[in-house]
DNA sequence: TTGCTTTCTTAAGGCTTTCTTAAAAAGTTA
DNA sequence: TAACTTTTTAAGAAAGCCTTAAGAAAGCAA
């Protein structure tokens, strides 16, 4: 889960960027809203954690820019102003879910998740697909029951794209998932993990959509 | 909006009830699990607002049968369970979001319309011509619901006649639509596409207009 | 820290599909 | 029929993809 933050508190960010980082997600984290802006146009996030008191720009005025930009992204807000007023002009600016700091880790995780559910049209908390089981509260994974372990990349591919079953994703789509901005990934790693997916879960997991890129399969031989 | 409220009490209830009329909401309200069940079963709601102390069964049961059972609706839960574990349970049981009593009437009323947003984005649009479907976010391409390759070439002419059904193209338009300017393409490409689009999608799906060029036909044979 | 294990990244060679070309066959028009 | 256009076929060239393997990096345990 590739996730962008946006918080110009040093400890705080760093706290939460290793929060997300320790539940694998993929972080990008920037201190103002320029910077938001900016790398929420160049890469596809999954979701936007948007801090609304930033030194150059108001947050809200962030979101509603991300917003009138069509770029359609979960946002939650996680800010100090609690008073309802706040929260309603913030929900109604364009976000998906509002926490108030001080605020609990393990809360706001479960509520990423749910952003991540809904816009993925997942019916339950634990997703399927075939013989499959991944549960991304436990980051875990079976197939017919039996558990398998797969390293942190072949997760995020395999998630990534059982979010969205039925989309062809280009490769250079999912280097974008996988790698922060600044991690010039020159070569066929997209590649190598497709090949180790099929390996691990069978050849069909994964179809290749020749000239264009991958698409999900199905788990059957 | 039609909303499904689950709450018990008779007072609150009311509240509730009174103030989502106001905002114009359809609503239906119930005070049991059961009842919640079979409404939401019966008829698409929009938004599931969930009380979890409920007099015949947990909350959380409701709403783990209803993702169980397919029921893909918008869930916020409304309760008094307010411990982070809480929170991270009904969220991770397939929850949208979580609200706790005693709570604010205008924020409950912008986080509906947030799940009501995020849920009314809609997905991306198909081309259809006769049999044929084509969904150009994905590439992909179905006649009479069977999936059907073709290749870029074929894939990126087909779609160009498509967009202009009824106009007649020239070769050298089609060449010139298909390759860089910098690509001479000296030979026959276009009529060996042709063959090939006719080969796999019935021979009337291209008409040749003698001495000028191509059309796009039907797909019928 | 050190050494051990797992995971990541890169590159190269082989394989498969697609592209391009050319030439023969078929069709059309005057 | 002659002249011309379009279709079909086939084969070598090019591009795209798969697989393997090895060194680098990261994570982990003592």
């Amino acid at each position: 889960m590739k996730t962008l933050l946006v918080e110009d508190d040093p400890l705080l960010g760093q706290g939460i960027a290793d929060a997300l980082t320790y539940q694998s997600h993929l972080v990008e984290w920037v201190k103002t809203g320029l910077h938001a802006l900016s790398f929420a146009h160049a890469s596809q996030f999954d979701v936007i954690i948007l801090d609304l008191g930033l030194p150059d720009m108001d947050g809200l005025d962030v979101l509603q820019q991300l917003r009138n930009d069509n770029v359609l992204t979960p946002v939650l807000i996680l800010t100090a102003r609690s008073t309802s007023g706040e929260k309603v002009t913030g929900l109604d600016r364009g976000a998906d879910d509002y926490m108030v700091k001080p605020f609990d880790v393990p809360e706001l995780m479960a509520r990423l998740r749910a952003l991540q559910r809904r816009e993925s049209q997942q019916k339950s908390p634990i997703i399927t697909h075939g013989n499959l089981e991944i549960d991304p509260a436990n980051l875990s994974l079976s197939k017919n029951g039996e558990p398998i372990s797969l390293s942190r990349h072949e997760y995020d591919l395999l998630l990534h794209m059982i979010n969205r079953p039925t989309q062809v994703f280009s490769r250079e789509a999912l280097v974008d998932k996988l790698y922060n901005w600044d991690n010039d990934v020159s070569s066929n790693t997209v590649e190598v993990y497709v090949h180790h997916l099929r390996k691990k879960l069978g050849k069909h997991i994964i179809k290749t959509i020749r000239g264009i890129g991958y698409q999900l399969g199905s788990t059957s031989e």
